[in-house]
DNA sequence: TATACACCTTTACGCTGCGTAAATGTCAAC
DNA sequence: GTTGACATTTACGCAGCGTAAAGGTGTATA
């Protein structure tokens, strides 16, 4: 009935680090210490350890868990009931990190696929088919359907009317960086007009619009070949011109 | 166009402390020192902090973000890819853990509710309203219907037979209890078929069944009067005896 | 010109939950 | 007496900075 750390540690499937942790935090203290300076655990240690490694796997912090099980009266439920709250906020982040990577991928494939003059339908189809092979079973088996659907809702909702008004601010961009090069100035009113063109653009694919996010990919269209050339044919220079009027559109620069 | 610490920091956004870091770990430093020791940063610095900002924002890692920035012909997609595929699994973790919070809480209020002889249709109705009361509305707005009928599924999808099968298995920890009760020994072998009638009813609830969770729920018998309570109408201390008898199943007591 | 004040520097501890040494003591068996 | 399996403590490491502390620099103003 009496255990050292490793025999504990070893019951409960835990090292016999975390016991000396749990000691030191004053989360689970043993029930005495021998003459060697051994630590000694009882029923009663055992008992807490089991309270401390439910909550444990429930994702509660040691803290919280301290406050759980130290005020005898403390309402677990209610704690319980906040911790999902905090989880359920976790996963909103997460999403929003998602679905922003999953629209950032789809843009760059997107605009290449586009350069490439392929049919606006067969490359939804073909991004989708592509994902769905490389990691869709697994998903779905583990995730469920609604999941993986959802992802690529944004992208098959998308109809021809929207395509168009893509296109057409695709070429407005174009147009523009034209006519704002001719200033030499990626400040000037026309190159800031590209630049908000651009956005514009941009907001057809991303639900959430930020500065760094424009940036960002102002930036990765001088150093990716395949952008560079996309910009490059209104004239040389146009995607380094393009990135300057974004950086001072989004005030990262002056 | 030169700018200090503090000047690029407030225009990025971000802290002074965090340009230090970033060239204390060498991800980016500035373009050169002035004679008094101070961080000057250039045109080419501004361009590398916003790719850095941007991957950052999609919840990159700066060492991966270092990889991805340091390397000239580095293929940024697939990092993407690759770093989608980490978040997706954080988010399965995820939910794994918000199910397991989840059916916790339904089986604590469902004991409580059903010890006070509710109804068991009016309890799931119940424990949904008040759900979408807390905070229904704030998660429907900002992740979508589904996801939040799905947290709901197992507790709707449980119908009329499988309420029976639980109400079955609930009395016959109740009846089995009392049987092993006499002999006196939680390791004897009709307390052990108590503890495993216990499991089975357990798992009506969790998809996942744990040791942890297991034990970790017999010790809240005994710490919460209400469930106290509901075990010891078979005898006084039947809640102690059944969580002695669970920790000896699950191997955690000897 | 002295001083105030904003800005810069470096060093270093703190957060979480332990993993992983390193250096050393203890217990039982051979 | 030695081996080997245990125990102990101290302490650095992880990610990404926040937050002092203790000091030097730049510049505007009284």
């Amino acid at each position: 009935m009496e255990y050292t750390v490793q025999r504990l540690a070893k019951m409960a499937g835990i090292s016999s680090r975390t016991l000396r942790y749990y000691d030191e935090i004053g989360i689970l203290k043993p029930a005495r210490i021998n003459s060697s300076g051994y630590r000694i655990y009882g029923k009663a240690e055992v008992d807490r350890l089991q309270q401390i490694l439910f909550y444990r796997e429930l994702g509660v912090s040691l803290e919280e868990i301290k406050e759980i099980i130290t005020s005898p009266n403390f309402n677990a439920i209610n704690a319980l009931r906040e911790h999902r709250e905090k989880l359920l906020t976790k996963r909103r982040q997460l999403d929003l990190l998602i679905a922003n990577v999953d629209k950032t991928i789809a843009l760059w494939e997107g605009r290449i696929t586009m350069t490439d003059k392929e049919k606006f339908e067969g490359f939804k189809q073909k991004m989708i088919e592509e994902n769905e092979e490389k990691y869709g079973k697994e998903i779905r088996e583990k995730y469920g359907d609604e999941e993986v659907d959802k992802s690529y809702n944004k992208l098959k909702n998308m109809n021809k009317e929207e395509y168009d008004r893509v296109e057409k601010l695709s070429a407005a961009v174009l147009d523009t960086l034209k006519e704002a090069m001719e200033t030499g100035d990626p400040s000037c009113e026309i190159a800031q007009k590209a630049a908000d063109l651009h956005r514009q653009w941009l907001c057809c694919f991303w639900d959430k619009y930020t500065k760094e996010a424009h940036a960002g990919l102002a930036q990765m269209y001088v150093d990716d070949e395949r952008f560079k050339a996309y910009y490059d044919k209104v004239k040389a220079g146009a995607a380094e011109f393009l990135r300057e009027a974004i950086l001072i559109y989004t005030g990262m620069k002056k």
